[in-house]
RNA sequence: GGAGAGGUGGCAGAGCGGUCGAAUGCAGCAUCCUGCUAAGAUGCUGACCGGGAAACUGGUCCGAGGGUUCGAAUCCCUCCCUCUCCGCCA
């Protein structure tokens, strides 16, 4: 949510933020209610301090003529206060439903575009590998060599349900541990188990409500599943006011995650790269009102997933995200894209966004400043790994002329071994 | 699933129709005091919306929303949340 003030003094740029992003928003409209909103507010100020001024000649009147002359007067007062009362209770209904679907505006650096096929790529590592023989599909190497089974898989679970087994089992662990102990080791990441069945509010305070309802499984209490440990673990300071010295917190968030994919339906059908139920390690962060401090930590938290990829060697891109593919709140979207062989294409691993002060607005977590003033804090997250989805790309690039797949050597200590598969 | 208790400022905790934005304690800040530190003394310190260049000033906020009343932290209703005990259970 931004600040109806900015809104206010910065009209043309939330206008022109929103038509970057491609998303429909009226902000005539909202200032117009706005304007309504401040003068019914005056008004009833106005008339309260009446009130105010006379509850006091109430209770200090000495005779009870004085008293009953004022409390009668009072009486006349409160009708045409319930009336600006009621009539400032619709504007704010309309108000409040339209303030949520303003978006942030999205930085200077974001590129202009219609879908994630204009974003612009700013960085590429690794070698494309080049195979002797025609690459499988990871949907294939999976199958062939034991590591999952769709198909007691869909009958299990249903629609993109999976099983994994053997050395994919083996792999999914091992993985746990490798970015395990990478973040242990890095300074300032508190580790955090973060809950995934989350109640309405921190869906709210993230983004995530109320425009995406039908991306989300609901429980029958009313609660949702989260698609991210990003909502659990922004939400963990709820409400709360932080000192300026706890800043910046960092969290090295662990969660199942669950997403509905509701509007992806024909997308990555099979195997396991698009599906309903998965785990990742997010990384997330809290730190000072400045854009300089979100820029840095942003850098920071995107430079720490692309070290994860280089030490499984895999070949990467990094893409600015264009203003169509901007959530609500981000400022700006780096995407971590690994090569897919069998689709010839780099496909998305990890997601680094920051977000100034949108989300902790409505989850309101403030800090203090050194002056004592209370702000909100800006907040930031990116993917440190998902899985299964890593296991396309290893798989994929690291498949060998004889079916099997070779364990990347970051990993062979944690599998044991430095070939996967062939168990049937 | 059953039975109770409770939600008040950064924290703890009083208040239970008007003089209550709210005692008191802790924490924080400032000054004083003391070789340093600790301790002690005094004072200050909530958030939000609006007006004002500022000093300052009007309003709102005691879980949320309704109601009663001239007036609600206090009374009534609905909802949300938390805790305790019993049962069940990874």
């Amino acid at each position: 949510m931004l600040d109806i003030k900015f809104i206010r003094e910065n009209k043309d740029i939330v206008i022109a933020g929103a038509k970057k992003k491609r998303i429909t928003v009226d902000i005539d409209a909202l200032l117009a209610l706005d304007d309504k909103r401040r003068v019914l507010q005056a008004s009833i100020d106005e008339k309260r301090a009446e009130q105010n001024i006379a509850s006091k000649a109430i209770a200090s009147a000495k005779e009870e003529e004085e008293r009953q002359e004022v409390i009668s007067k009072m009486q006349t007062l409160k009708e045409i206060l319930r009336k600006d009362e009621e009539s400032l209770q619709e504007v704010m209904k309309e108000w409040r439903a339209l303030m949520v679907t303003v978006p942030n505006v999205p930085d200077m650096s974001v590129p202009d575009g219609e879908s994630d096929k204009d974003n612009k790529e700013v960085k590429k590592w690794g070698e494309i590998p080049a195979f002797g023989f025609e690459p499988k599909s990871h949907v294939e190497l999976l199958l062939s060599n034991g590591m999952a089974d769709y198909e007691r898989g869909s009958k299990v679970a249903g629609f993109r349900g999976y099983f994994l087994k053997n050395d994919g089992a083996r792999l999914v662990w091992a993985l746990n541990r490798f970015v395990e102990e990478r973040f242990m080791n890095k300074s300032g990441f508190t580790p955090l188990i973060v809950p995934s069945l989350v109640r309405r509010e921190p869906f709210m305070g993230t983004g995530y409500l109320p425009q995406s309802e039908e991306d989300l499984y609901k429980t029958q209490d009313g609660d949702y599943l989260a698609g991210t440990a990003e909502v659990g673990s922004m939400a963990y300071y709820m409400d709360e006011i932080l000192e300026k010295k706890d800043l910046p917190i960092k969290f090295f968030a662990f969660s199942p995650c669950f997403r509905r994919e509701a509007g992806s339906y024909g997308k990555d059908t099979k195997g396991i790269f698009r599906i309903h139920e998965f785990v990742k390690y997010e990384q997330v962060v809290l730190c000072e009102a400045s854009h300089e401090e979100s820029v840095k930590y942003h850098e920071e938290l995107t430079a720490n997933s692309e070290a994860l990829l280089q030490e499984l060697k895999l070949p990467y891109r990094v893409v600015i995200n264009c203003g169509a593919d901007l959530g609500l709140g981000q400022v700006k979207k780096y995407d971590i894209e690994a090569w897919l062989p069998s689709e010839k294409q780099y496909r998305e691993t990890h997601s680094s966004s920051y977000f100034h002060d949108f989300q902790t607005r409505r989850l309101n977590i403030r800090y203090r400043d050194e002056n004592g003033v209370v702000r909100y804090v800006h907040s930031l997250n990116n993917t440190a790994l998902a899985m299964p989805r890593i296991l396309t790309q290893i798989a994929e690039n690291y498949q060998r002329a004889d079916g099997t797949i070779s364990v990347p050597e970051a990993l062979q200590g944690y599998m044991g071994k430095d070939v996967m598969g062939r168990v049937q």
